[in-house]
DNA sequence: GCCAACGTTGGC
DNA sequence: GCCAACGTTGGC
């Protein structure tokens, strides 16, 4: 069992939005480096939700991959923004896991209170340059999340 | 296969 | 809205 982080922009999707549909098909990731994690995602995994560009940004909860990534449909609707004209049904290019909320944070723990953590240090959202949104965690990273998740701020 | 131009991400 | 740090595209 494995752990991740993935970025979403809350005006777009947050994790209140992942509560309200419980399930949703995590689509519209255009970048190979954050596909190829994607679909190493298994059932069961746990991810760690970001909302980026939001103030703060921060984690807020935790999700599971509830099925494996299958094909990113968005890629083949012609108008729609994840449009990809060099995909087809056939060869699709994006795939998306399908993922269940599993808890919302007590309290967010924001981009400068990760940065904070020495212990942290290592942790792929804090390493200069790593735009990814979708990245692996390890997981003693995991349990320091959300250990900062519990504690009284 | 190089690399300049362009596009995107995302914190600030 | 700015811009650094990427990633992608396409001419050659």
């Amino acid at each position: 069992m494995n752990y991740w982080l993935v970025k979403t922009e809350p005006h777009v999707y947050s994790i209140d939005d992942l509560k309200h549909d419980k399930v949703t098909a995590w689509t519209g990731v255009r970048n190979y480096q954050a596909r190829n994690f994607l679909t190493s995602m298994e059932v069961g995994d746990t991810v760690l939700i970001y909302h980026s560009n939001a103030k703060p940004p921060g984690i807020v909860g935790v999700g599971v991959v509830k099925a494996k990534a299958k094909p990113d449909e968005t890629q083949f609707e012609k108008n729609g923004h994840y449009f990809d004209p060099k995909a087809t049904p056939e060869k699709p290019r994006w795939f998306c896991p399908d993922i269940r909320f599993s808890e919302k944070f007590g309290r967010m723990i924001s981009l400068d209170e990760l940065r904070e953590q020495q212990s942290l240090e290592e942790l792929l959202l804090l390493k200069r340059g790593s735009r990814l949104s979708v990245t692996p965690v390890d997981q003693k990273h995991y349990n320091i999340i959300v250990k900062l998740a519990n504690k009284k701020s």
